[in-house]
RNA sequence: GCGCCCGUAGCUCAGCUGGAUAGAGCACCAGGCUUCGAACCUGGGGGUCGGAGGUUCGAAUCCUUCCGGGCGUACCA
C-alpha cells in the first residue's frame, strides 16, 4: 500500500473528501457516485482549495446543490488541516489550509524525496510502450525527437507512477524498402541513377563511402548493412537525448522464426480471412477498418502488415496475461488504428488493446520561415542537428512543451537562444538559485535551526510553492493515466515561476532574519528544489545546481 | 468522396472526462538591481475561444452542421 507520505497531504485532502461525497450519495440512494475534483481556485481570496464536489452530487441525488453543498461543508471542517470552510457561487466548497498543513506538507515531500508521488495508480499492469520506431532507411528526424521526447518522459512517468514498463524500438529491417535502400546505396558508390523511390539524399553517398562500397556488391547485402549502420547511427542520436531503449525488435527476426506464417495461420485459423485470387484477405472491417487488408500477396509474400500481426502476437505474449500495449504512431499513421485493433480482436484479445497514441506532426522554423522536410529528398533537418543546434535539454523541453495531438512548431530562434525567449532556462535557473540559497545557509553555519520555533505565519508566496508542491502526485496521475507527459513540463514551469514569488518574497537567510525562519524556509527550498528536479527528471530534463553567470549585455549601461 | 486530428491574444499554444471574471510564454508599452543568482520581478494594452444552431442552472469544453488547415485513404514499407 503506498503510504500517505508519498501521496502528499493533498492527496489525502481528496480522498477524504471523495469519501464523504460517496457517503452522502449512498444515503441519498444515487445509482452511482460522482468522482469530485479538488482544484485550486483561480482567486486565492476563496482559499487555498476548492472542490465541485456539490456541484457533481447535486443531480445525482437530486437536491438543491447548495444545500448538499453545506453537508459537505460541515464535514469537511472537520478534517485534518482545514482551518475554515464556505461556500460559494453555485455550490463551490473552498477550503482554507492551516499552517500545520502547510509545514507537514514540505516534511511529507522531503522524506519522500524522489519518490514523492510515486506509485499513485492503482492497477499497475506491466506495459509494453513502443515509440519512434523510425524508418531505418535514413538518420533519425528532427520530427522522431518528438516521439523520442515524448515516448521516453511517458515511460518515466508511468514508471513512477508504479507500472513496469518496457520501452522498445521496432525495427523494420525487412521488405522492399530494405532492398531499395541498398540498392541506393551501391548506385550511389559507382555513380549510377538512384533507382526510382529510391533513397536521394547526401547521407546515402556518405554512407557508400563508408561502408566501402564497391561496384559488384549485392545491393541486399548492402541494404542490411544500411540498415545496421542507420541503426547504430540512431542510437547514437537518442543517446546524446538521454534516451537508451530496452529492447530493438527486429522485424526480419519475425520473418526468420515463422512467427509471420504462424500468425497468418492463427487468424486464418480462427475463420477471419478469405481468399481473393490467391492472396489472403484479413476481414479488418468486421471490426470497423473502412476495408480489408491483404496479408498475404497472391505470390504468397506476406505483407507488411502480416509482420504487424505477428509482431501484436508476440508483444502480446511478452507483456503477458493483464499486462498493457501502447503503441506510439505518427499521424500519418491513423490510418493503422483499425487495422492493428482489428488485428488484436482476430487473434482474441480484448476490444481496447492494445493502446494507440497518436501524435500529430513537428515543424521547424527558423527567422519566421518553416523548414522543409522530406526524408525522400533527403531535405530534412537531423535530430543530432538539432541537438547540437540547442542542446538536448531544450530539445526534450521544446519537444513537450504541447499536448501530443496538436501540431507543433517550434521556432529554432527561440529555442536555442540563451535568454528570455527560452523557458527551459529559467526553469533550471531557478533550480541552480535553491541550490545556491542552501549554499549560502550552510556556509553560514545556519543550516541546522530550530524550525519550529518559528512563530510568524506562513507569507502568502511560501504557502503557493507549497501548494504547487503537494499537486505533484495528482499531475503524476493525470499525466500516467491520460498518457501526457506535456502536464509535468507545465507543472515545472508553474512551480519554477512560484519558485520566484517565494525567492522576492521570502529572503531566507541575511540581517534581521529570525534563525528559526531561515530554518522553515530552508525547509521549503529544499523540498522545491527536490520537487522540481523530480520533475525534470519525469521529462527527461537535468537540473543542473548552478548555470554559467550570463554577462550583462552591452556594459553601456554604466557610461 | 470517405476517415482521423486541429482551429483559443500579434506569434507559439495551455485549459477540453461541463463549473466562479478564459490563462501562460514570447512580442509590445511603462517601471524596478547597495543584501540569498536580474537567465529575474511589477504594472499595462491586446479575445465575438473559426461561424451558426442545440443540450444544460451553467459550454472554450458535449451534440449537429458549415467554413478553414494538416494528415491518411496499397497484394508499399
Amino acid at each position: 500500500m503506498a503510504s500517505t507520505t508519498q501521496n502528499s497531504a493533498l492527496r489525502g485532502l481528496h480522498e477524504a473528501l471523495q469519501a464523504i461525497v460517496d457517503e452522502l450519495a449512498r444515503a441519498g440512494d444515487a445509482a452511482g457516485t460522482p468522482r469530485v475534483e479538488l482544484e485550486r481556485p483561480r482567486d486565492e481570496a476563496h482559499g487555498d482549495f476548492a472542490t465541485n464536489a456539490a456541484l457533481m452530487l447535486a443531480p445525482v441525488v437530486r437536491r438543491n446543490p447548495r444545500e448538499v453543498a453545506q453537508e459537505i461543508a460541515e464535514r469537511a471542517g472537520a478534517l485534518p488541516g482545514v482551518t475554515s470552510v464556505d461556500v460559494a457561487g453555485p455550490g463551490f466548497i473552498n477550503l482554507t489550509m492551516g499552517d500545520d498543513w502547510f509545514l507537514e506538507t514540505v516534511e511529507a515531500a522531503l522524506d519522500a524525496g524522489d519518490r514523492f508521488g510515486a506509485d499513485v495508480v492503482a492497477n499497475a499492469a506491466p506495459i509494453l510502450l513502443e515509440f519512434v520506431s523510425a524508418n531505418p532507411t535514413g538518420p533519425l528526424v528532427a520530427a522522431s525527437a518528438r516521439h523520442a521526447a515524448y515516448g521516453d518522459a511517458l515511460a518515466r512517468i508511468l514508471r513512477h507512477a508504479g507500472h513496469d514498463v518496457t520501452t522498445e524500438f521496432y525495427v523494420n529491417d525487412a521488405g522492399r524498402q530494405v532492398d531499395l535502400f541498398g540498392a541506393s546505396i551501391l548506385a550511389r558508390a559507382t555513380g549510377s541513377d538512384v533507382p526510382e523511390d529510391g533513397y536521394q539524399g547526401d547521407y546515402v553517398t556518405e554512407l557508400a563511402a563508408e561502408l566501402g562500397v564497391a561496384a559488384g556488391d549485392d545491393p541486399v547485402e548492402l541494404g542490411q548493412r544500411g540498415v545496421a549502420a542507420m541503426i547504430a547511427g540512431m542510437r547514437t542520436s537518442l543517446e546524446q537525448l538521454g534516451i537508451r531503449f530496452d529492447t530493438f525488435f527486429s522485424e526480419k527476426s519475425l520473418h526468420e522464426s515463422g512467427a509471420v506464417d504462424r500468425g497468418i495461420e492463427h487468424v486464418a485459423a480462427a475463420g477471419y480471412t478469405d481468399d481473393e485470387d490467391g492472396a489472403v484477405i484479413l476481414r479488418t472491417t468486421t471490426w470497423g477498418d473502412d476495408r480489408d487488408r491483404a496479408i498475404r500477396r497472391a505470390n504468397g509474400v506476406p505483407t507488411y502488415f502480416a509482420a504487424d500481426i505477428a509482431y501484436l502476437e508476440d508483444k502480446f505474449s511478452r507483456v503477458g496475461a493483464g499486462g498493457h500495449l501502447i503503441y506510439v504512431l505518427g499521424a500519418d499513421h491513423h490510418g493503422y488504428i483499425a487495422r492493428l485493433k482489428g488485428a488484436s480482436q482476430a487473434l482474441g484479445h480484448e476490444v481496447d488493446t492494445p493502446e494507440i497514441v497518436i501524435m500529430q506532426m513537428v515543424t521547424l522554423s527558423e527567422s519566421g520561415e518553416q523548414k522543409k522536410m522530406s526524408k525522400r529528398r533527403g531535405d530534412f533537418v537531423t535530430a543530432a542537428e538539432l541537438v547540437d543546434r540547442i542542446g538536448a535539454d531544450a530539445t526534450r523541453f521544446w519537444m513537450l512543451e504541447r499536448s501530443h495531438d496538436q501540431q507543433l512548431e517550434i521556432d529554432l530562434d527561440a529555442a536555442s537562444a540563451q535568454g528570455d525567449e527560452n523557458p527551459v532556462y529559467y526553469v533550471q535557473m531557478m533550480h541552480a538559485r535553491l541550490c545556491s540559497i542552501r549554499r549560502n545557509v550552510e556556509a553560514a553555519g545556519l543550516a541546522d535551526g530550530d524550525a519550529s520555533a518559528a512563530n510568524e505565519p506562513l507569507h502568502a508566496s511560501e504557502k503557493r510553492v507549497i501548494k504547487r508542491l503537494s499537486e505533484l502526485p495528482i499531475v503524476v496521475a493525470d499525466a500516467a493515466e491520460r498518457r501526457v507527459p506535456h502536464r509535468v513540463h507545465h507543472y515545472a514551469r508553474e512551480l519554477a515561476t512560484d519558485v520566484s514569488k517565494f525567492y522576492r518574497d521570502c529572503r531566507v537567510m541575511g540581517d534581521g532574519i529570525d534563525p528559526a525562519i531561515t530554518a522553515r524556509r530552508l525547509r521549503t527550498a529544499d523540498a522545491a528544489r527536490s520537487v522540481l528536479a523530480l520533475a525534470l527528471s519525469l521529462v527527461g530534463v537535468s537540473a543542473p545546481e548552478a548555470m554559467e553567470r550570463r554577462e550583462v549585455e552591452g556594459g553601456e549601461a554604466d557610461a
